[in-house]
DNA sequence: AACCAAAATGGTAGCGCTAACATCATGGAT
DNA sequence: ATCCATGATGTTAGCGCTACCATTTTGGTT
């Protein structure tokens, strides 16, 4: 059967379709028996307002886009989540596309929710260069991206705050008496990177100790860049008492390395990381690492979209990882 | 800036609306020269049709809502990929939403669907009652629900094949030289438990083994529940040679009974899980499972919800799990 | 040059809804 | 009885697009 339309309710119940409207959206003034009336016919009907019909006209749709790399990759459920709960809350419904890390997706993806008539676009790690993602998020009403920066006209920016986190690492290294702290910086080219290693950099020199060249060694991002970026760095340094890890996966390598080479963790090297994967609680010893407030950046960036609906353009929100301290330092 | 209509372009290129349509939807004829013209005006005004509108007047949105009860939960993400895969591909945008396991979200979920008009729903593990499920699927166009029955006219359906994956475990042991196999049965009220539980009887009397009563335990679903029932199971029966588990928690939380005990795995005791989660492969011995093909449980729900579209009723799919051998049997 | 099928383009209406205004009832104050 | 603020309802128009049909142009044929 045919969709029952918001006129032949009217119909129905023996009044105009403007009634009807100000029942179904509780606007305006109807009188009691009236209201009654129209939503018993609309239970009998089971009639639905049309979302379509009314968003032409209220140049609203009350959906939200969400680009999100990998949903396989357990980072990005948490903050989907973040935004979903928030989503919901508001009466917005989510277009949540996962774009299997392919940037050519991201692209169209984005251009599709253009087409949609999205009321707001949020981009998780954006894959596409500065330049087109800028391009593509302009055609938006209003943008968030995490992890990233974006033109402030164009986007609002939600982001971990890797600077805090990577000094709140070598702080921890500091206090627990090491000196001699090397950093596995992960690959030139990723922010998180630069980011991480700055504040590593900033947490050493605030302490008094000037830094060395030598100690912050460049590495793939994964299990093996860690392991010969440990080899590499204490070969240089055989004074090396501590290692901070680009991410988990690095200094899980460099775990590796130290126990294959008959060092003790933590007493002869300490070890952190970073990202807090399910995998670092569960290596011997467990890893000491920062834990990235996953749902809290789906939330505020979500939170930040709707402020930039409305039209203002509130500062880029840091936030905060938190230390999980466990055997490895 | 608003956005630019098709009427503007029109006026832009001297031509009128429907012209510009037919560009833009590559439909009825054109002169070259035109259409050149037009592509030109729309490339300069970055002109995007408004879906919404259109959606208004074709009756179709090319948007198919998916409901998913956690994508924290890594299963599902699998599930998703190959949804979305399809999807993309067949130009559909999704509506994803994560319901977190709560049945309320569901029906709110759903009925936002049906206001946005979508062309379908998938739903993945319904959480809600089977009447008001079927209730409010048959507000749809379209539906297919994943890993659970409903009515044919209702929706279609694509699940795992728990039963022959049971099947698929029982055989496997008996294979193996072990006679006196006991399984841990998870929670009575469910019905994956029912269909794996139904299997491992249909194995054991298919090879001759006649079911006693007594090595069938139910159990929680979860590492305690497998512990405690594991107990259970061998005070009861002390020749026991084996154990299927109802999910792989259930499974390891039967290892560590066993191994606590003092018993060798697979020696004195064999193990098998289901579902392949991560953590299994992590274990020591590692957990043989069966793997279920998450990722064309979504595609094939797509490709089915699209059949069922065009009018069809395709019969029930149903995937067969693939039996991972590990360590532990 | 007249003709005509095919190609190319335009006009009109309406999808289902709501913004904005117009109209009509109601009942207390005068 | 008259007035009018307020409450309650209806009318009109149009959001941006395309289905459907009407009209005009084009490039051969005769």
């Amino acid at each position: 059967m045919p969709k029952v339309t918001i006129t032949e309710v009217a119909r129905r119940a023996g009044v105009s379709a403007m009634t009807v409207s100000r029942v179904v959206n509780n606007t305006g003034m109807v009188r009691p028996e009236t209201r009654e009336r129209i939503l018993r016919v609309i239970a009998e009907t089971s009639y639905r307002p049309n979302g379509i019909a009314r968003s032409l006209i209220t140049q609203k749709t009350m959906t939200i886009g969400l680009v999100v790399p990998d949903l396989t990759n357990p980072f990005f459920p948490d903050v989907v989540r973040g935004a979903e709960d928030q989503a919901f809350e508001g009466g917005y419904t989510l277009y949540i596309s996962d774009i299997a890390e392919l940037p050519a997706r991201e692209e169209r993806v984005l251009e599709r929710f253009e087409a949609s008539r999205v009321d707001g676009v949020i981009v998780c790690a954006p894959r596409l260069p500065d330049e087109r993602l800028a391009e593509l998020l302009s055609g938006h009403p209003a943008a968030v991206v995490i992890n990233r920066e974006a033109p402030p006209k164009v986007a609002g920016t939600v982001a971990n705050d890797d600077t805090y986190g990577a000094m709140r690492a070598v702080h921890h290294l500091l206090q627990s008496g090491r000196e001699h702290i090397g950093m596995l910086a992960g690959p030139p080219a990723s922010r998180a990177g630069r980011l991480r290693s700055r504040g590593y950099e900033n947490a050493l020199s605030a302490s008094g100790h000037e830094m060395k060249s030598g100690w912050l060694e460049p590495c793939e991002s994964n299990e093996h860049g860690g392991y010969n970026g440990f080899k590499r760095l204490l070969k240089r340094h055989k004074n090396l008492q501590a290692v901070f890890g680009y991410n988990d996966l690095v200094a899980l390598g460099a775990l590796q390395a130290a126990q294959e080479m008959g060092l003790r963790v933590p007493e002869d090297i300490a070890i952190i990381g970073y990202d807090d994967i399910r995998m670092a609680a569960l290596a011997t010893p467990a890893l000491t690492t920062l834990r990235v407030d996953r749902y809290g950046l789906g939330a505020e960036a979500f939170k930040m979209l709707l402020i930039r609906i409305s039209g203002k353009q509130p500062p880029a929100v840091l936030l905060r990882p938190e230390l999980v301290v466990r055997q490895s330092a």
